[in-house]
DNA sequence: ATTGAAATTTTGATAACTCAAAATGCGACT
DNA sequence: AGTCGCATTTTGAGTTATCAAAATTTCAAT
């Protein structure tokens, strides 16, 4: 079987990434969704979708959705891989915004050897995680998952460090950048208010940042290490 | 005007090379050696060439050849140059080898985008020139070549710098490496044998080494800079 | 059960790029 | 000038990925 057109990658990733985001494991992707994430109509993705289940890398019911197979979620795996060692690549080495890398990422994913890869792993030193928190494959697809707290439901008034930001949307990238908010943050929840529909957080310097609840669900946190 | 197609850009690029290996600045490219160039069947480059032509990026005359025009080849300077960045790119930051950037930076070329060709430039120094000595064009697109003569062609006994060597053949690129012939390294021509077919060459700490006048010719040199 | 709205699939076209092989043109050599 | 051989172009077809719009299925609400 010849190397996956990046279109193909393009569509595993997506299912990946929806079945990641519906949570359920084996929960079955609808077209509709799919179609959506890709910015194509319905009809193309059903199109693909069995062009993909007769490579044997998804299951495909029809009317009811899409699914990977083992084959297709170690494929859509090492496509994250190269996705987020890139991202991080980006903003470590070459010195791009955490904003502007997604982008970027998104097309070089398809243009990079497994050879550059490597290298790139090796250089950052086989990072765990990307620059947005999320957990980078290793070269053989497998990928360990860390539940982590939201800060809607972590204790308040308790140190945490945020961990994790489950939105690529450059705008809020560049707020949550100018308000401190990164990867590796020590921060605190002060206190939430489900009526004024906020989260209000303590960041970096003491300081006090507001956050709507939908933003707040997209930050993900571990409890703060103790100081050593 | 779309973005042009990694296609059209492959095109553009090696009609400008073909171009520049033929010498004449406007003399036509034949179609047979274009299709060679680019790995197509000749008809797939007529076809292609005429969508070209009316595109306005290149002249074509029918049974006698292709020819970039002014706008044609100010996009061919700007492949060239995001190639060259990336190669040198990947060799002084990444630490790949001189002999398999060449292959990577081909398919890198067509996803970075003008971002990150200038992120990598100004980090870079604005270099003048690729791993293998090859100018780079600047963001407009316009690029000096210098003309060198090459071990063919230059004094005998005199100390020159290897300055550009023509040639991305990957084994050739490794034979180079390992003799210590990279740009950049002072060397003397010690003596020519055309019965024998080869050049007798003084390199790195005095060795001595024998090439081919195929390859010589492959290998450009400069004046040595007068010592500090 | 029936129906109606929404999602999904099917159908028919299109664009970009390619090849195989037939047809054609060009130039060199008698 | 004639013709032979080679390069080039043309023709017909295939692949991949897409859209628009018609047809179909599903499911929930009556």
């Amino acid at each position: 079987m010849a190397l996956p057109s990046s279109t193909v990658e393009n569509y595993l990733k997506a299912i990946y990434q929806a079945q990641a985001a519906q949570g359920g494991e084996h929960r079955l992707v609808p077209m509709g969704r799919l179609a959506g994430a890709l910015g194509v109509v319905p009809g193309t993705a059903t199109t693909m979708v069995k062009t993909l289940a007769e490579s044997g890398l998804v299951d495909y019911e029809p009317y009811a959705g899409v699914r990977l197979t083992a084959a297709g979620e170690k494929l859509a795996a090492l496509v994250l891989r190269r996705h987020r060692l890139m991202e991080l690549f980006l903003v470590q080495v070459v010195g791009m915004s955490w904003a502007e890398v997604h982008d970027e990422a998104e097309r070089l994913e398809h243009a990079a050897s497994d050879r550059l890869i490597e290298r790139i792993d090796a250089m950052l030193g086989r990072p765990a995680s990307d620059p947005h928190g999320d957990p980078i494959p290793d070269s053989t697809g497998s990928m360990v998952t860390p539940e982590y707290q939201t800060l809607l439901t972590c204790p308040l008034g308790r140190p945490v460090v945020l961990t994790r930001v489950t939105d690529q949307d450059a705008a809020f990238l560049r707020f949550l950048e100018s308000s401190g908010l990164k990867p590796g943050q020590a921060i605190e929840v002060e206190a939430r208010n489900a009526a004024a529909d906020h989260v209000v957080v303590r960041g970096e310097g003491r300081r006090r940042i507001m956050i709507g609840m939908r933003a707040a669900a997209k930050l993900q946190v571990a409890p703060a290490a103790p100081a050593a």
